[in-house]
DNA sequence: TCAAAAGTGTTCCTGGTACACCCATGG
DNA sequence: CCATGGGTGTACCAGGAACACTTTTGA
């Protein structure tokens, strides 16, 4: 397929966004993907992303495509970067804005929209993935690492994916898991409360054997 | 100006790609412009970009056209993000991917392409800018003043714009140039060299009063 | 011989990691 | 009463900032 504007030259035959969203699901790092309904690479995995319309940022149709075909909605996307080799669709010339969201699991409905298989995938064992979105996830979770390394951004947006309210172990096996690595319980605590961005609720929730916890929520 | 694809669907006008070159010119960073030749806003400063071809990555065509606009060529550019908002142009839907560089001002040729202007300018003294382009100028030194904070980064890559071989004291202006603040020059001189990235070439020069200094190269 | 800059060494402080130790609860 | 996890305190270590001090040059 080909463009051309009205001045004659070539231009892209369209411009689309793709969001990575990720979440943690039973202790795994997963990415929301979708089945495409549409050539080319048909009923293959691919990133929940489609066309920008003439008249909407890039930003609102990553979040509306996202609702589209998954049932997700009202996330805060970050971009990522652009993807814009002219060989990268075989459809022609079509460049990708990408996006990335950390959310809670519970927000992908469990009657998604029809035939597209939106689901979690762990990234451990992530299927074929259409076109260069592979690639696209690598960066995302690249960039979600750098994100999570930082305690204030954890704690005001990973610890997003908590049901409120939430023990300071929940929300140490939730860094643990987007971290990748095991930390120290006490610095842990010591850190994240340092943000000043969790506020004690005052109550105790006891999670199997040992010392209840004390229940916080975000600021 | 509008685009419609094979499938009469409305499509973005082209695709540009803007590059934010930055130097040191005299102590003071200054960016790359070049004068608009065509409209909208024909006369106007601003960022040497153009449209990307059909057969070229936008990386390529920041390259090209900071070629044919300022005489500069073979830079190593980085992504910096894409601008997309449909109103961002008056000619209509054409997203624009930014790239940031850092390069030595005599790169710039004494009698670059005709009518453009293309010249350095301080940040302090920007003039009016085309379109969004003083936004993206202002993306493109946050993440500048971000990769200067990496010492090897800055070796690596922002020691480029030092005439080889240079002393610490010419690394350590440049460095107090690009983070916009002093620095102790006993602890530079540790850092720099703990990277591992200079090579000291054994001799020596004199700059003014006071011991010369050793001359080193980037390995 | 004095000012200025190169170069070396040392102290101090901070932030992070590891870990010892007490507290509270379920079995 | 014991295993388990919550919660507090502290020792230790590494990296950075500040600075004292010596060396080498131009004037």
């Amino acid at each position: 397929m080909r463009a051309t504007n009205d001045a004659g030259y070539d231009a892209p035959i369209g411009l689309t966004a793709d969001p990575v969203v990720f979440t943690l699901l039973d202790g795994a790092l997963c990415v929301l993907l979708a089945r495409r309904l549409e050539e080319p690479q048909r009923g293959m995995f691919a990133l929940p992303g489609g066309f920008v319309g003439t008249s909407e940022s890039p930003e609102q149709t990553a979040e509306r495509k996202l609702r589209e075909k998954t049932g997700v909605g009202s996330v805060h996307l970050e971009q990522l970067r652009t993807y814009a080799d002219p060989s990268r669709d075989p459809r022609g010339w079509l460049p990708s804005i990408a996006y990335m969201a950390l959310v809670r699991p519970e927000i992908l409905p469990a009657s998604p929209p029809a035939h597209r298989d939106a689901s979690w995938h762990p990234l451990a064992a992530l299927p074929p993935l259409a076109l260069d979105h592979a690639g696209i996830v690598d960066d995302g979770l690249w960039r979600l690492r750098a994100r999570v390394a930082d305690k204030s951004w954890f704690v005001s947006k990973g610890a997003g994916l908590l049901p409120e309210p939430f023990t300071l172990r929940q929300a140490q096996r939730l860094y643990e898991a987007l971290r990748g690595e095991r930390v120290d319980a006490a610095n842990f605590r010591r850190d994240v409360l340092a943000t000043g961005l969790l506020s004690d609720t005052g109550e105790q929730r006891s999670e199997g054997p040992g010392r209840p916890g004390r229940l916080y929520r975000r600021t």
